[in-house]
RNA sequence: GGAGGGGUGGCGGAGUGGCCAAUCGCACCAGACUGUAAAUCUGGCGCCCGUCGGGCUUCGUAGGUUCGAAUCCUACCCCCUCCA
């Protein structure tokens, strides 16, 4: 199959830091013979991020030009734990949960990878059979400094930081699969670097040709700062995410961006020193690398000459920044929900965010208005109702009724009870700062008058309950 | 087997008898500003009491000493380092 120039670049440069050994790579896949391409995954972590998501677009475009992918279900190297991790004691999984996780894993895997052109193989397939003479066989292959040449091993090692001596093996097992599934090659971060040369090393032994290493760029979360991580999920974008969140935190990126951090991530795991952040810019022209822009790049499929535009326009400022990070958001929730989910929520994130209007799909709370002030079998009622003056206390309290025969309603203990708020002190805050609005008004004080209908003797209740930028609430009456 | 270090609020990390509900950083929440849920600035960040102020429950677990303990004592649990 003719590869051109054009596929050729967008698979094996567009974003990418490395291939081991690239030309090998680009020789096979110009040969056009179905590769077998290796991915495995630890079943403890099911969730799957825009970070891994990087890797797995390579994947599908590859599997675009026939080629096979091998998913791995490491139930076995999961038990000993990610030694890149900082803890080492991890909880054994049950069988159960293992294959729970694999499910979640493979749900979201395959939002972007073919299902059709994917072949899943359990490590216990062949581990399972493992005896301790294939231990010993296996580990007497390496040596311990050969292992101890990893990056964070030896950084452990320096710190005196425990290293438990099954985590040496992980790179072991990890390279005996590839023997296993006789992997063409193999796809990790760049901090998988060591494991996947492993791979290769142990395939030669065994007489097998030695895998290629794609190694994927390790994606910055939304801070700026850290590599996307679950652990770290404020800045992480998960794929499973609804559409509206998902959207916010792309819009959440940081406008600028300081892109030697990205190198430091690759080998490192750990944040880049506070030192070395970028340091604040003013608005305006923007930097010169862009956050947003390396987004676009390893996130979507707009071309190279379009994002060159686009770099052109914010240096120059006319392209804001903003404008280019919703088209990001667009294009990064198009790929997960649908066209119409991305711009429903954009219109979304214009609406409330832009411009503070109550979106739709407000959450609803009914109550009756017919005995609205009394009893427990109201659930407004049972909120507001129960003021701390006794029994027999009404929605009124604490001023039953004024001269214009107004009653009140306790807002404090009708935010608890509706959960936009997860306690009175934080009630009071939020009134205090000017947080709480109801019906498009901001509210002060922590109690509410509730007013008498002009034609009929029903009152007027307060509708749209809202508590900052995120959390709100529509009162209904279902009477 | 021996010696030592340590367990504090979501995390990191101060504090070693009252001034500690507990410095600080991060994260988080809110407000202002902004063409962004960026940046920046301001405030908040255990729970309860209508504010001022007051009360209650927190510093690995269980007891104890004391007018008073995160801080001292005892026992227990857990983690780590070094020597062998």
């Amino acid at each position: 199959m003719p590869l051109d120039k054009k596929t050729l670049h967008r698979i094996t440069r567009r974003g990418m830091p490395e291939i081991i050994a690239e030309e090998e790579f680009v020789r096979l896949l110009q040969e056009g013979k179905p590769l077998r391409l290796k991915m495995g995954f630890d079943p403890s972590r099911p969730d799957i991020h825009l970070g891994h998501v990087v890797g797995l677009r390579k994947l599908r475009q590859l599997q675009e030009l026939g080629h096979q992918v091998i998913l791995i279900v490491g139930d076995w190297t999961a038990q000993i734990g990610d030694p890149s991790g900082q803890s080492i004691t991890r909880p054994m999984l049950t069988a159960e949960e293992v294959r729970a996780n694999a499910e979640t894993y493979m749900r979201q895997f395959f939002k972007v990878v073919n299902q059709e052109k994917t072949q899943t193989v359990w490590q216990s397939e062949w581990f399972g059979k493992f005896t301790l003479a294939d231990v010993l066989r296996l580990t007497s292959k390496f040596t311990v400094a050969q292992i101890l040449h990893r990056d964070d091993f030896w950084k452990r090692w320096e710190a005196s930081r425990p290293i438990a001596v099954t985590e040496l093996l992980y790179p072991l097992l990890q390279a005996y699969d590839s023997v296993m599934v006789r992997a063409d090659v193999e796809f990790g971060g760049t901090d998988q670097k060591f494991n996947l040369l492993v791979g290769r090393e142990l395939q030669a032994m065994m007489g097998q040709r030695p895998q290629q290493c794609f190694l994927v760029p390790i994606l910055v979360g939304t801070d700026g700062v850290h590599k996307m991580s679950k652990s770290r999920d404020n800045y992480c974008i998960a794929v499973d995410l609804p559409p509206n969140d998902m959207y916010g935190k792309v819009m959440s990126l940081p406008d600028n961006w300081f892109p030697g951090l990205e190198a430091k991530l690759d080998n490192a795991l750990f944040a880049v020193a506070p030192d070395e952040r970028p340091a604040s810019r003013p608005l305006g022209p923007q930097p010169t690398e862009s956050l947003i822009l390396r987004y676009f790049e390893l996130l979507t499929d707009v071309p190279d000459e379009e994002l060159a535009q686009m770099k052109l326009d914010m240096e120059g400022g006319a392209l804001n920044p903003m404008a280019a990070k919703k088209r990001l958001a667009w294009e990064i929730v198009a790929q997960f929900h649908g066209k119409e989910a991305a711009g429903a929520a954009q219109r979304h994130f214009e609406r409330t965010v832009q411009k503070g209007e109550v979106p739709e799909g407000v959450p609803k709370v009914e109550f009756s208005r017919t005995k609205p002030l009394e009893g427990p079998n109201n659930d407004l009622i049972a909120a507001v109702g129960a003021s701390s003056r006794g029994p027999g206390a009404s929605i009124g309290r604490p001023e039953p009724r004024d001269k214009a025969d107004r009653l009140y309603i306790d807002l404090i203990r009708l935010m608890v009870k509706l959960g936009v708020v997860s306690s009175r002190s934080e009630a009071k805050r939020r009134l205090e700062q000017g947080a709480v609005e109801i019906d498009g008004k901001v509210v002060k004080q922590s109690v509410y008058p509730i007013t008498r209908g002009e034609t009929d003797v029903s009152f007027q209740y307060p509708e749209i309950i809202r508590v900052g930028k995120l959390r709100y609430v529509r009162l209904v009456a279902k009477d």
